[in-house]
DNA sequence: GTAACTGCAAATCCTTTGCACAATG
DNA sequence: CATTGTGCAAAGGATTTGCAGTTAC
């Protein structure tokens, strides 16, 4: 049915494939269990929330709120932008969606496909670079356990040159 | 004269003291140079400037750009915001203030007291505490190496619950 | 049918800018 | 005295909110 449908042209447009365990189990919970999460979390399943996963599902990069509205208006969706707001903070809580300051002032959103991961934000091109590090994740528990602190969630963007702009200006 | 005043005063009301080698070179570095740092980056020693500094002296944590504008205030001076904004990013360039961005949507300013550090932040009672971390620090270098990427500066933010509030609820 | 959702426009929040006047070096 | 800095008010961008109409369950 409808859902069918928009699971297969998602998929089509992937810019991933489920490779591990991990994302296997992910891919199915993001492809398959939407409905359910969502109304497990007392949300209906209306089109707006429905089409804000599809345009993240099927972006490659970080979208902010509106790059979102515009990518559902390409789409022929006329979703107002009040809605994509509500939307993705909705999804965010739900799990479904996460969201990063990568920048002060806004937000930017991205699909969840597993566990946070932290980002590389080149400051000459803007590219992001999604990475996540176990040691780093280990040593940050322990560390902030030192000062008596249990940690919940966290952030971490580090700024810097990526090699395609390093090695465009020969320099570091 | 008044640069002396102004030393002592900031000096009584400090909610820390030098205590090691680099928070006492630091210290000069906080307390005498000032005038000649902002000369240095071409930027006139004026009352709006080095108020705001002291502001962030005293202040015990992070202070938001409308708490720096509301302390001017009660200090009896009449700063405008635009000001207060305009110099407190002048302060960050010239690495005597460190901003963050703990939250969307708004940055928190400190006095810089030493290299660059991290935050937990207790999203039960909206405590920040500072701290860093070496190891973490060099693992993030080379964790973004390994992608081609040289850092060049880094935001990291734990969320969780500090040692009182999980007292508090008996919880984690 | 009712509670939840949406669109629109207006409101809000933080921050930046334009410009005439004022102060520093 | 020339450049840089400041205050004010207005502009700016991102996000939220109030409300009347609409939809999912």
């Amino acid at each position: 049915m409808i859902n069918n449908e928009r699971e297969q042209i998602a998929f089509a447009n992937l810019s991933w494939r489920p490779c591990d365990i991990a994302n296997e189990i992910n891919y199915h919970l993001l492809m398959l269990d939407v409905d359910q999460r969502l109304r497990d979390h007392g949300l209906k399943v209306t089109a707006p929330r429905v089409s804000v996963l599809d345009v993240l599902r099927q972006a490659t990069g970080h979208l902010n709120a509106d790059e979102v509205h515009a990518r559902l208006g390409m789409a022929g969706l006329e979703i107002g932008r009040a809605t994509v707001y509500r939307v993705l903070a909705q999804l965010e809580q739900v799990g479904l969606v996460q969201r990063s300051v990568l920048e002060a002032g806004r937000s930017v959103f991205e699909i969840s496909r597993g566990p946070r991961h932290d980002h590389l934000v080149c400051t000459r091109c803007a590219r992001v670079i999604d990475f996540s590090d176990a040691e780093i994740e280990a040593r940050r528990i322990e560390a902030a356990g030192s000062k008596g602190f249990v940690v919940v969630d966290h952030r971490l963007v580090l700024l810097g040159h990526c090699a395609a702009c390093r090695a465009v200006t020969g320099s570091v």
